[in-house]
DNA sequence: CGTTCACTTGAAAGTGTTCAATTACTGTGG
DNA sequence: CCACAGTAATTGAACACTTTCAAGTGAACG
């Protein structure tokens, strides 16, 4: 496979990276250059640049003018659009380690809202900043396509759960997504807790809040998972694998 | 507004290219760097490496290692995604001017499949030619970064349009947008033809085949267009933006 | 301790799908 | 130029799924 000047992503997402600023709030995915080595002058904004939402707060809104980039570090995050006729789209739950508001790079305004489900701890980037590392670390660039490319396929695999799959795929799908992203950060796969809300859960798979509160019931009721309000403990997971009519790790 | 290192997009695209090759292959988008001035290698690229395909040829399957970038000439192109259950979701038509392929630069493979929907033609920019244009017009990287961010925001679009909107504001919308297309391109917004099939259209608007031909019907009906097989005639745009819920000049 | 909000559950009503049958077009070969 | 085959599009009727509306439950929080 020749190594191609802008392909620098090998695809693997299991980088060691012993920085404490970087770990934590798992920007690290832009810490690194093309060669590997990590840009301390991009840890060192990091670490200087924390700032704490409560929930119900935003980090930014549509339209607004773009100033900064957010790296989550704790706490979780729903972006939603807005639909022409005023409602919301939920387009995502966004967990530590994620990284926020990178389309709004190219428009310079923000395109979507985003709002904490909690409280919830970001390292925010300014554009300045950003600017000069780019400047200094033509890395930094590859490593934004890198994770603009990831969000275009994740944002397909969300089109197929829309446009293809019926009610209790989506429950499915939404929990095994969950449930792997939380394994990817070292939580329990298995039992965790929903920082969002029925409504929230509806809105996002294209569902009423009700067909959410049926389906999960449904699961319970089947023995695939045990649900108590926010708490989820998935007690079946290749069932429900099944159920999703997705292979064990697709995002 | 202070000019961003990245943003280098005013978010105009009404861009005038006077170069033949630029004009008709509609790759202006990576013809230009930062400043304004056209990347000529490129050019030259272009306009030596034009193929034409057959109704029903693929330009490029899933999983096929990533050989070139494509910008359509003429014709049209749908684009599609596989499920894990092996269906296809189709995740969009392109016409004359649009670049396919952008996000297997970074995975790369394709992710997506793309297949013509009529007799087409395309250039096709080997990688190896791409990356070689990379490292002499760093404006190319900020050029698709703009390119992959549009394709973001057309994504969020179509999430809303998949999650909150019902059979007749999905085919409105529909229609709207490919009408709005033309336009851009100066052929007729009202009159037009369709290259794809309905079955195809239902797929891409999460729709059954039949659910989008008793649409047409209705719409007919009432006096919103008329449609004889492939050729739609819009006959009232504004009630068509009614019935859709979007603004005049969305997407 | 009461109010509020999120969640849950039931029943009725839509909306879109599926299945099946028919019609219309396209292309091919005689 | 016509007949035929094959595909695409259309239409009808029954059905299934999800939503909507409504009412009730339970947890959280001041």
């Amino acid at each position: 496979m020749p190594k191609h000047h802008i392909a620098i992503a090998p695809a693997s997402q299991d980088k060691n990276c012993s920085h404490i600023a970087c770990n934590d709030c798992g920007i690290y995915g832009l810490c690194h250059t093309v060669g590997g080595e990590v840009d301390l002058s991009l840890l060192d904004t990091l670490v200087k640049n924390r700032r704490t939402f409560k929930r119900g707060e935003f980090l930014y809104r549509i339209g607004q003018p773009f100033k900064a980039i957010f790296a989550i570090r704790s706490g979780s995050i729903k972006t939603a659009i807005l639909t022409d006729d005023g409602r919301a789209q939920v387009t995502g739950f966004h967990i530590a380690g994620e990284l926020l508001a990178l389309n709004a790079i190219v428009t310079n305004q923000y395109t979507s809202e985003a709002c904490a489900l909690e409280t919830t701890s970001v390292c925010e980037v300014p554009i300045e900043r950003f600017d000069e590392l780019c400047e200094i670390s033509p890395g930094l660039q590859y490593q934004m396509m890198r994770i603009m490319s990831g969000e275009i396929l994740h944002h397909q695999e969300l089109m197929v759960l829309l446009g293809k799959k019926n009610a209790e795929e989506r429950m499915a799908t939404y929990l095994l997504n969950l449930s792997q992203r939380f394994a990817k950060r070292n939580y329990s796969p298995l039992q965790f807790n929903l920082s969002m809300s029925r409504s929230d859960i509806g809105n996002y798979l294209g569902l009423a809040e009700e067909t959410v509160c049926r389906i999960l019931a449904r699961f319970q009721e089947e023995g695939l998972i045990v649900s108590q309000r926010r708490k989820v403990q998935i007690n079946d997971l290749a069932k429900l694998q099944a159920v999703a009519h997705t292979k064990p790790m697709a995002i």
